[in-house]
DNA sequence: CTGAAAGCGCTTACAG
DNA sequence: CTGAAAGCGCTTACAG
């Protein structure tokens, strides 16, 4: 259906090998050879098959992107990342959404190594790695996207969630705050547990006598509702023993600062609250959110980056993990401690 | 470096051939051999080739989904929707996330074409189709999302619009609202200009006598500032003349209800207002918004669907377009007027 | 029901 | 610098 390469060789006046050259190697062939095939390319409108092209020479440039969740901005933002970085080097990616389903993550790994990719990059949706052992047995490079490669041959690329911690707690410091809640989520959650490592290392690093005092509350769903309960009840027939907030992830800001000033309290003038994620809405809250980001195009870009790497130098590739740091965004919902909610 | 049918012909002792027909026509291969043959298979972890299939075959069994911004919501689930019906189907997507830049358009289109898609789902970035007919005549099944198909031979999903103004209407007219304002964007957005229509539309089929009365006031921008500097605009030194109103999108919707809260009216009570789009967030609300939202992961799955059966049966395929009706979702920001902002 | 053979479109040594 | 030839891994009539 299609013209082959054959059609601009004959067209060309020039032998099949001689187009191929043209392709891909093109100081190999004679000036004036190169413009006579590239007008019978241009004129013939060819476009050289990747599957012929593949079954020949082995390489695809073809990468499966497995993701838990796409609908999640972390990874939408990722995957724009992994995007770009992939057309600039003229590869292409296949994308795949587990749903945090390990029989679909299976599945779709079957796919890509059908589909013959030369890389994988995955954020697994489980802890056992044992079906990426697999992969890589295959030869099929393997990237590691916001976990670790523990017991892996990868390379792998994260954020530092532990400074993240350490930020949130560093700016609510320099702004005066000495009693801070902590109001985040179950320590099974391995970013949890990570931040708030972050934040009491960062509290452990400071001299005694200014060390602010931290006191931690659980929500069980890290949402604006779970967030709402677990903090009026906290403040029920209590006075605020807080002057700062830094919550699990920014739906928990929401909900904090929701339940705050229904009590009658002002964000930031008595309470400071700060958020985690960035997500797109924190901008246009009632009190624009302080929040702590991710870099998560970076994340995408630089992991597609080392995948593509690995593909074009197989042989002499050392696997290696990047790892960003977060960044500290200020909006209107932090400020510095007042007298008055001092002296409280 | 890979296992090839060879190596399981050789080691279930058949042919060839009879490999290929446990994959391709399991139903004419004798029982026991196809056990013998599924053994092996198992045994070597064999996944055929798909680039030396397609070589074959002239089959990719892959589609390529090319949308202009894949960190909109609406494109996200859209992506879900799509990848469950390929998944389904055994095809495989590539997704080309285009910016909305024309050229990164043209670009991924030619990449799709070498890698030998047979169909490309597309949401354009531009008005132009004229680089979509280059798809078309190489005979790729072209799918249009979220457009017409005008002037091309395609099928083509989409959303009813006018539907979604008409059903905004309707609900605020049944709970009683006869003084309804329209907070809207410019009328060169085509999905803006198609809602609008429909409301009027609605109320034009309404009996003259019970018609309410529509203002329209638009904002520049289709966000929460935007609206709030609006709506405060309006509201300086005039006394309500609106119970009720319809906005744009779900973010003017909070600028709104925001708006009013702080000039001391209650939502619903005082005013009832509807969103659109329905957005994650929207439930999370102070006031959890009534919105109109679309079918976007059963646009994606039909649109693959159609694509998909266009691939399967490319001779005798008719094109058609299907039109997904949106959604009226009730919360808590619409109520029945109340007999006091009537009486205002 | 099974096997031998041709060929999909390209790349890559290799000889000239 | 150019061309003829082999072969990547599979599918598909075709003969048996």
């Amino acid at each position: 259906m299609s013209v082959s390469i054959r059609d601009v060789a004959q067209k060309a006046g020039v032998s099949l090998g001689t187009v191929s050259n043209v392709f891909n190697r093109p100081d190999a062939v004679a000036p004036s050879t190169l413009k006579k095939v590239q007008k019978a390319v241009a004129d013939l409108g060819f476009v050289p098959n990747a599957s012929a092209r593949t079954l020949r020479a082995g390489k695809t440039r073809v990468l499966g992107l497995v993701v838990p969740d796409i609908s999640n901005p972390f990874f939408t933002d990722l995957s724009k990342g992994v995007n770009d970085a992939v057309l600039a080097a003229g590869y292409v990616v296949i994308l795949c959404n587990t749903d945090e389903s390990s029989e679909k993550e299976d599945k779709y790994l079957d796919v890509l190594v059908a589909q013959n990719v030369q890389g994988v990059l995955i954020t697994p949706a489980r802890d056992s790695y044992s079906n990426l052992k697999a992969i890589a047995d295959r030869g099929i490079g393997l990237t590691l996207v916001d976990r670790s490669a523990i017991g892996l041959e990868a390379c792998s690329v994260g954020v530092d969630d532990a400074q993240g911690g350490a930020l949130a707690l560093q700016h609510l410091y320099e702004l005066g705050h000495r009693d801070i809640m902590l109001l985040t989520g179950a320590t099974n959650i391995p970013q949890v547990a990570e931040r708030e490592k972050g934040i009491k290392a960062a509290i452990a690093d400071m001299p005694a006598s200014k060390r602010p005092h931290l006191t931690t509350v659980r929500v069980d769903a890290m949402s604006t509702y779970g967030a709402q309960e677990v903090l009026e009840k906290y403040l029920k027939d209590k006075k605020l023993d807080f002057t700062a907030i830094i919550c699990g992830n920014d739906l928990v800001a929401l909900g904090a600062i929701r339940t705050l000033r229904a009590k009658g309290y002002d964000v930031p003038t008595d309470v400071s609250v700060i958020g985690y994620d960035d997500i797109d809405f924190a901008q246009s809250a009632t009190v624009p959110l302080t929040s702590i980001a991710q870099p998560k195009y970076q994340l995408g870009f630089a992991a597609a980056e080392l995948a593509i790497a690995e593909c074009e130098n197989p042989g002499k590739h050392t696997h290696q993990r990047i790892e960003f740091q977060p960044q500290l965004i200020v909006r209107g919902s932090t400020g510095p401690v007042s007298k008055k909610s001092k002296g409280a």
